[in-house]
This record gives structure tokens, C-alpha cells and sequence, in this order.
DNA sequence: TTGTAAGCGTTATCAC
DNA sequence: GTGATAACGCTTACAA
């Protein structure tokens, strides 16, 4: 029956400016910081807000100072396992610039266009988009007039007109292939998936020029283009690495964690052994990776830093326009390799 | 250079009111709702709305009517493939419902009790948790007064004293035999997981009851208990089934796609058929399940109706503490099973 | 540096 | 049922 636990819910900043002995507006300016000395007064208004478990009502602050403090992602329905990590790089991004997070799904398009609509009406200060796939131009058009700093994070193509974060395929697989090369592969198989054309010619471009760079070689069967199942890479590495009479790559990467563990499996069936005969790297990573037995080599795409450049594009944004206004703004794109995990199936590297 | 184009950002009820010639007492009742006549006024305001692009400034109307039409999530930073799906189904009903959804992440309950106090600040509306594995009382105890209505959703037991959504394992089991058993399987195998004593002694309990109802049986070394990888359905699998003096099971069920994937590969290379002469159930879903060969029956939360039950606990907690006030509620409970989703790893339902 | 006071756009209250 | 008007809690000129 202490006064503590008849806490007021919700204190305003009169009350903190009453029991402080100081205007609402000193209020305002110590707990926002735009008053910088740190005297008697700063410290008898903290003591106060804290006394009376005060916290900023984020609609009233909203709707004066014409910012929300909200960074809002639009994401597609489909439920993509890496969404989950990617909410989560996000939510802490934002979190980090005392920032909360909207997130909408949807399975269209048009019903993203709306989504991204809302969200300019909350008066959100940044969006983050991962577009859905064939996404039409039409996207682009209603909201290039709108001031709400918009980013497309991901995504094959720019097919929002707006600053673009995404993957740089290319790189990626030069640093799977570097990666094993270093450790004592010469040759090197790779399954491949059949991602949308463009991606996918792309990224096995890539493969081959990292192969002449480094001094590796593939056989062109050893070059397989499929689905990513388990029982894709299970059949390919058992076509590839049965026949004792032909020689056999030194190195397996696999476009997905599900056809590595099939490979994984087919060569503990074949008892060749990994990682030292024979190293295995998926080019993207995900939990089960970590608990195969040995535990999977894989790359992942970095987050937290595409997260944080999200949010530095959107706080930038803000200065950009007040300074260019109605002068078409340069687009602008930065492209993230994924990293390489490293883990059993790949060996130690060599010592030089 | 139509006049559409430089459309004002952002119109605001006064300029509706003008327009359409009423008070903007009018204006707002019409919009919200509280008007229920649709007599030429109406259409004049919703016509006025229209041709301006109006739209309510939300922080306006929180402020104002202390609602905020937002429901906040706070999950666990672990990225689990299931938190995609989860977000999406809660997505979807928030938006139904004309809400919009705030999302954190935190990797310890104490961030998570943190995250909450700040949606409560915040003024949600309503507040779903998917708590943090091993969240200790502590996250219960600080906000047993708050009286936004907060929902516990998955996790094994109601670590939140609150109204708690979870998924009944014991009536999903059933399912699953049920389903093997309609199919013809007489003797089943199980693969369990080693998940939290509790929930796995559980859910295998609830495995023999079912056999015992249904008349159909298991060998003790038919049920085992370890990770969920690939490579242990494929072991177990090997196995149980590579003896051929021995009589094996009619089905599987795994507890997770990657073990029942490995059995499948498993079964491939004993050539057993898959589903004539073993049937094959997975208790979770994934992408996987669906493109593997043959496609995997599988089973999953109803995440969908799992999200509306989430919000309609919100939406009555509001009348009932108005109504019960300082008495203590009483907490609220609903288990849902999982669905099975039937795909190629089981036969078609026996005409009886 | 501080306090005073004017709004931000909406909904609730009150007369009519 | 409608319209004038007062609030909601905060930030920010502007005056002291």
C-alpha cells in the first residue's frame, strides 16, 4: 500500500514541470536534449521524470514536431525464412536510432502500393521496401512525389525508383570460391539454382571468372542447374563423385543449405570425407546449417550493416531534399557481399 | 501539368469541411463512422475526402481520442523461419481489423519487458508476445497493472500472466496418426525431437495414446528421440528400414521436415516406395515440404486464425476491464492443433 | 537561458 | 443531427 505501486499510468510534462519547479518548456528542451548544460536544473527536471515514470506521448510529440519517430518496412506475405532475420537486423537498427517499427505484408504489388501509402500517412520518417516479386513499375509512379525518404532493400532489380540496398551476387561467389581455394581446392563443383534469368547468368559468370583468377578449374558437368531441394544435391553428388574412375572436384558450392546436406549425405554414403577430401560452402545459411554433423560452411547476407545503411540512407534523405527540393535526387545503390561463415566442412586455411 | 499533379500532401479536415460545406465536427463523425445516415451530406463529405486525398492524420486522432489503432508484436531476435509467417498472419488480421503493426525484436526477456513498456508507451492498442525461451516471472510482475491488453502467443507454458494462444501438440499428434492410420498404415514409426522435457514427454505420450485408440502399434526402437536434422532421419531411417529380415513401419512421423526429408532420401535408396509402402508425416512445414519429390505431408500452425483469436482477446479485453476493473481478470487460454496439409508422402483417404 | 503562449489536427462536449 | 468550441500533450517561436 506504498505510494509506488498507485503509480499515475500516464504523467504529462506539466506534472514534471510542477514537481521540477520549472516551465513545461525547460521540460521539453532537457528531455529532448536540445539543452545541453548538464546544472542543478537539467538534474532536478530528470530526477522528476523519472520520479513520476514520465515518458514523451509520442502522438502529441507527433503531431507538433511533424516527425513520428517510426521507420516502417513493407514486406511481401510470402513467408521467407530470412523475413525473420531481417525484421529482426531492422527492429535493432531502428531501436538504435530511438526509433520503433511498422511492418505491413502483402502479397501484391498494388496492396504494397496502398501499404506504402499508410505508411506516408502515418508520416513515417523512412520506408523500407522489399518489393514482391514481379513487382511492376506501376509502384513507382504514385510516390515519387512523396517527401518520405523510401528504400528498397533487396530485390533482383531496382524496381522501385528509389535508393537500392541489395546483394552483390558476384562478389559473393568470388568469396566462396576464394574461400576454399586458400584451403588446398583445385577444382571445384558448383549446383547452381535457377534464379530468375538475369541473377543467375550473373552469379555463374562470376563463378567462372573467379575460377580463371585463381587458378581453379571445373569440369562442365560438374555445373549443375536445378531446384534447391535436398534430393537434388544427394542425386548430383552421387552422379558426380560415384564413379571412382573419373576424377572428382576438390570443393562443392551449393546455392542453398538443403542441397549441401544432401551432397553432405551422399558423400558420407560414398565415405569421402569432408571436409578434407572433398569441402563443401553454401552460398546462403540458415540454422540448419549450424547442427549437420559436420557443420556447414555458408554465407550469409550481412544484416545488421544493410539494416544500418537503410536507416543512415533515410536520415540522410531528410538533409538531402530540404537542401535540393524539387530537383530529381541521384539514386543511390549499395551492394553487399555475403560473408562467409565458417564452419566444419570447409578446412582450416593454409599457412602461407 | 493537370492540376493533379501538384495534389497537396497533406489535406486536413478543415479543408474537407470547406469543400464539402459542413462543420468539421461533420466531417469527422462522417469519416469515423458515427454517422450511419448516407443521405447527401455523407456523400458530399466522402466526395470531398476523395477529391483531396484526405486522409486522417493519426497522431491527431490518438492524441485526441487516447487510441492509437496500433497492435504491437514483440518477438524473440533468434530468427526462427516461423517468426515470417507469424508476422504476415498478424499483418493481415491488424489490417483487417483497419490497424497497423509495431514490431520489436530483443534476444533477452528483460529487453523484451523493456520493448513492452515501450509499446504501452506508445498507447497500443493491444500487445501479442512470442516470449524468448527461458524468460524468466520477472517479465510478468511489472506489468500486471498496465491495462493494455498483452497476449502470450506460442511458447510451452504461460510464462506471461496473461490470456495465452498456443498450439495443442497432443491433439496434432493424434492428427497425424489419425492420418497415417485412415491411410492404411497399421505400425507406425516416430521420430521425435528432444524439445523441452515437458512438451516432447508430452507430445510422445500423447503419440502411444493415439496408437492404442487407433489400433495401431509401434516397435520401442521404432520411436527415437534426437536432433532435427537431415542426416538423423536419414540414419534412423537406414537403420530401421535396411534390415530387410525385419518387419518395418508402415509410416513415419517426423518432428521436423529436414528429418523426414532424410528419411525419404533414405527410403529412395533402399528403394522403398514413398507413400505405397511407407507413409511419411511431418509435424512441421516448410517450403522444403512442398517442392521436395514426392512433396511432403505436413503439418501446420493455423497461424491465420491463430492472429484473429489474438485480436479479438484484444478487442474484448477492452470491454471487460472496463466492467471488472481492479478485480483480476481471469486469464484466458485457447490451444489450437496443428493442421495436416496433405501433399504426396501419404496415400489418398481409404473409401470406407 | 528561461518562461509564455500559440498552435499541430483531431475528437468530445455542448448548445442548438 | 449539426455546428461552434474546447481540449488532448507536446514543440517552438517569441519575449523577457
Amino acid at each position: 500500500m506504498t505510494s509506488a505501486r498507485g503509480k499515475r499510468p500516464n504523467a504529462s510534462i506539466t506534472n514534471v514541470a510542477a514537481l521540477a519547479d520549472v516551465s513545461i518548456a525547460t521540460v521539453s528542451r532537457v528531455l529532448s536534449g536540445r539543452r545541453t548544460k548538464d546544472d542543478d536544473i537539467a538534474r532536478r527536471v530528470r530526477q522528476a521524470a523519472i520520479e513520476l515514470d514520465y515518458a514523451v506521448n509520442s502522438a502529441a510529440s507527433a503531431l507538433r514536431s511533424d516527425t513520428s519517430n517510426i521507420i516502417a518496412l513493407s514486406l511481401p506475405a510470402t513467408p521467407n525464412p530470412l523475413h525473420a532475420g531481417i525484421v529482426a537486423a531492422i527492429s535493432d537498427a531502428a531501436s538504435a536510432a530511438g526509433r520503433q517499427l511498422l511492418v505491413g505484408t502483402d502479397s501484391t504489388s498494388a496492396g504494397q502500393h496502398q501499404r506504402i501509402k499508410a505508411f506516408i500517412r502515418r508520416n513515417a520518417d523512412g520506408i523500407i521496401v522489399l518489393p514482391c516479386p514481379r513487382s511492376g513499375t506501376s509502384t513507382a509512379r504514385g510516390l515519387a512525389t512523396a517527401d518520405t525518404p523510401i528504400i528498397q532493400l533487396f530485390g533482383s532489380t531496382n524496381l522501385l525508383r528509389h535508393d537500392w540496398i541489395s546483394i552483390d551476387n558476384g562478389a559473393s561467389i568470388e568469396l566462396a570460391v576464394t574461400h576454399v581455394v586458400e584451403r588446398g581446392a583445385h577444382s571445384i563443383a558448383y549446383f547452381s539454382d535457377a534464379v530468375g534469368s538475369s541473377e543467375g547468368a550473373q552469379t555463374l559468370l562470376a563463378f567462372q571468372s573467379s575460377l580463371n583468377m585463381l587458378h581453379a578449374h571445373a569440369d562442365s558437368d560438374w555445373i549443375t542447374i536445378a531446384d534447391g531441394t535436398t534430393q537434388r544435391g544427394f542425386a548430383d553428388t552421387m552422379r558426380i563423385f560415384g564413379d571412382a574412375s573419373r576424377e572428382i572436384p576438390e570443393a562443392i558450392i551449393c546455392a542453398s543449405v538443403d542441397t549441401a546436406i544432401g551432397a553432405m549425405i551422399a558423400l558420407n554414403q560414398l565415405a569421402i570425407d569432408v571436409p578434407n577430401r572433398v569441402q563443401i560452402v553454401s552460398l546462403r545459411d540458415d540454422t540448419a546449417a549450424a547442427t549437420s554433423v559436420p557443420s556447414l560452411t555458408a554465407m550469409r547476407a550481412p544484416l545488421p550493416q544493410m539494416a544500418a545503411e537503410s536507416l543512415r540512407l533515410i536520415a540522410n534523405a531528410g538533409a538531402a531534399t530540404s537542401d535540393a527540393m524539387t530537383v530529381a535526387r541521384l539514386r543511390r545503390h549499395v551492394a553487399f557481399p555475403r560473408r562467409v561463415v565458417a564452419r566444419g566442412s570447409t578446412r582450416h586455411a593454409a599457412v602461407a
